[in-house]
DNA sequence: CTGTTAGCGCGTTCAG
DNA sequence: CTGAACGCGCTAACAG
C-alpha cells in the first residue's frame, strides 16, 4: 500500500519531482541523437523515475507515434506443442533484441473479421499471421491500421510479404535418409483432419522422392488412435515379403503410436520395420526405442521471422536467402530407424 | 492496394464521410446508456465505418480511459503443454465474454524489474501473475500503473488477491483411488529440478494420505529418462513380495516413462504393478495400456480466473467458494490402474 | 550546449 | 446531435 492503488505516475510527476520540464524527462528517457542532457539533471530524473516507480504510458506513446513496438501474433491454430513453444520463446528473444515486443493473442478462431479487427485496434507495429488467415480483407484492415503484415507461409490469394515455410522439408529429409539406408519398400502415415493440410503434402513429397528412386510407398490413412493402424499392421505381420521395411510416420506422436501398434503385433522396431517421425517431440527421445526424427530448429525460424519483421519495419528489402536458409531441416538419428 | 498502406482512418474520417460529428460516431460505436442516436444517423455512421475499414485506436481509448481492456499474462514458465494450452484457450473465451481480451506476453523470464515494467507500460486492465513472480516491487509497479493484479497461487511475501491453486489435489485424488482399490504398498515418483516445486508437495500429499491408511510409500527420485527408473524397477522385479502394487507417477509423461521401464523389466501394467498419473496428457489416452489419470479441467480453472478478474475490476468481493470449487480434480479411469 | 514552451495524435464525454 | 476539453508522451522550434 506504499503508493496507493490508483497513483499512475506520469512524466509530469517525474518532471515535478526532479525539478525539470516534461520535455527533459522525455529526452532523458529516450536519449535522442540531437539532444544532450547534463549528467546532473539526468541523474535527478532517473532518481525521480525510481522513487515514483514510473513506467511510461505505452498507450500515449503509441498514440503519438502512430504505432507501438508490439508484434502481435495469434496463438497458432495447432495445439501448442513443445516445438511451437520453443519457437515462441526464441521469437520473443529475437524480437526483443530488435527493440520489439512479442504479444500473443489468445483468440485462435480469429480468422473472422472481428478477430482481425481486434488486432487492428491495438495498432501493433507488425502482425505475424498464418498464411491461411491472410484473407484480402484481413490484410487490408491491418495495413490500413498502419501495421506491417508478415505471413507465415505463402498466402493463397493476397500479395503480402511472407516467410516461405517449408513444412514438407522434414518429410523429404526423412525420406532421403530412409532411401540412403537402403530401404526399398516404404509406407507413409497420412493422418486425417485436422492434420490434412500438412499430412497430404508430406505424403506427396515422400511419394515423389520414392518414385524417383523406383521405390513403392504404401499410403496408410489413420488418426490418433492405435485401432486406426491395426489393419495395416496386421497386413504387414502376415507377409514379411511385401511389408515395408520403413515407415515415415508423419510426426513423432504418430511414430510413437505406430511403434505401439507394431509391438502389439509382435513386430520389432527397427528390426522388422524402421520408423521415423518429425518434430522432435520430447517423449520421443525418452521412450524405447528412441525415435529417429527430423525437425527444423526453432531458433532458426524465429531468427528469420524477427529479422524479416525488422526489415519490413525499416523499409529494407527482404532477404530471401536468409529466409530459405532458415528452413533447413535437421536429422536426429536415434534407435528407431 | 485499394486503400494505400498508411491510411489509418480515424473517427474524424468516419464522421466526415457520414456527415456527423466525432462525438456522434463515438456514441454510435459505444452505445452509452444516456445517449440515443436516430436510426438514420446510426446507419450512416456504420456504413462509413465499413467503407473505411475503420478500427478504433485502442491506444487513444486506453489513454483516455486510463486503462485498456487487456488482460496480460506472461507465458507460463513451464513448457507449454496441452493442458496449459487448453487453459489459455478457455481463458481467452471466458475473458472475451466479460469484455476483456487476453494477451500473452512472450517474455517468461520477466520476473526481473525490466519485464514487469514492460507489463506496466502497456497499461493493462489486469495482470495474471504466477505466485512466484509476485514480488513486492512487481506488484507495486503494476498496481501503481493502474492494473489489477491477480496472483495464480498463493504468493509468499505480498498481500495481493490470489487464486488458490491446488496443484496437489490431483495427487490426493489419485492416492485415494489407489487406496480404495485396495492397494497396500505404494510408490511415488519424485522428479528432480525443475519440477521440484510441484513434485515434493505431491509426494508429501501421497505419503500423508497413505500414512493415515497405514500404507507404506516408497519414494523414487528420478528425472525424464528411463535410466533413472531402472534401479527401482530392478528392485521391484527381484522381489514380488516387497514391490509396490501401484505407483503414483507424478504426471502422465512420467507414467508413460515408468510403463516403458516396467515393460523393459518384464513387469506387466496393471497386472504386476498399477500406474496412475496426472494431467491428461493426450498420448496417455492413446498408447497401451491407456493411462488412468487425474486432472483439473482447464475450463473450470479458466472460468474462475476470468470471473475473479472481472470481480476485481468491478470492485466486487472475491468469491472464495467459486475459486475453491474450480480446483476440484477429476479422475479418468482407463487401463493402467 | 542545456533546457523550455507549445501543439499534436485520437477517442471520450460533459455541457450546451 | 455538436463543440471543446482532456489524457500523456513526443519533438520541432525557440530562449538562455
Amino acid at each position: 500500500m506504499t503508493s496507493g492503488s490508483g497513483s499512475r505516475p506520469t512524466s509530469a510527476d517525474v518532471a515535478r519531482l526532479a525539478g525539470v520540464s516534461r520535455a527533459t524527462v522525455s529526452y532523458v528517457l529516450n536519449g535522442k541523437d540531437g539532444h544532450r542532457v547534463s549528467e546532473a539533471t539526468r541523474d535527478k530524473v532517473l532518481a525521480a523515475v525510481r522513487t515514483l516507480d514510473y513506467a511510461p504510458n505505452a498507450a500515449a506513446r503509441t498514440l503519438r507515434a502512430g504505432h507501438g513496438d508490439v508484434v502481435l501474433m495469434p496463438l497458432p491454430s495447432l495445439p501448442l506443442s513443445p516445438p511451437i513453444d520453443a519457437n515462441i520463446q526464441h521469437l520473443d528473444r529475437e524480437l526483443a533484441e530488435r527493440g520489439l515486443r512479442l504479444l500473443l493473442h489468445g483468440d485462435r478462431s480469429g480468422a473472422g473479421a472481428a478477430g482481425v479487427r481486434s488486432f487492428a485496434e491495438l495498432r501493433p507495429a507488425a502482425v505475424l499471421l498464418d498464411a491461411h488467415r491472410c484473407t484480402p480483407s484481413a490484410v487490408r484492415l491491418l495495413t490500413g491500421a498502419g501495421a506491417v503484415v508478415l505471413a507465415i507461409g505463402k498466402p493463397r490469394s493476397v500479395r503480402v510479404p511472407y516467410l516461405p515455410m517449408d513444412s514438407v522439408a522434414v518429410a523429404r529429409l526423412a525420406t532421403r535418409y530412409l532411401l540412403d539406408r537402403g530401404h526399398r519398400r516404404l509406407a507413409c502415415l497420412v493422418p486425417g483432419p485436422p492434420l490434412v493440410p500438412l499430412s497430404e503434402p508430406r505424403f506427396a513429397a515422400v511419394a515423389g522422392l520414392a518414385a524417383d528412386a523406383g521405390v513403392p510407398v504404401e499410403r496408410v490413412d489413420c488418426h490418433m488412435d492405435v485401432d486406426s493402424l491395426r489393419p495395416a499392421v496386421a497386413r504387414w505381420r502376415g507377409s514379411a515379403r511385401r511389408r515395408p521395411t520403413a515407415v515415415y510416420a508423419y510426426n513423432d506422436e504418430f511414430a510413437l503410436l505406430l511403434i505401439e501398434a507394431l509391438r502389439g503385433a509382435g513386430l520389432r522396431v527397427p528390426g522388422d520395420i524402421a520408423v521415423i517421425g518429425s518434430g522432435s517431440f520430447p517423449m520421443g527421445a525418452v521412450l524405447r526405442p528412441t525415435l529417429t526424427t527430423t525437425h527444423i530448429p526453432a531458433g532458426q525460424i524465429a531468427r528469420a521471422q524477427a529479422s524479416t519483421v525488422r526489415r519490413l519495419l525499416d523499409g529494407e528489402p527482404l532477404n530471401h536467402e536468409e529466409m530459405a536458409a532458415a528452413m533447413q531441416p535437421v536429422l536426429t538419428v536415434r534407435e528407431s530407424a
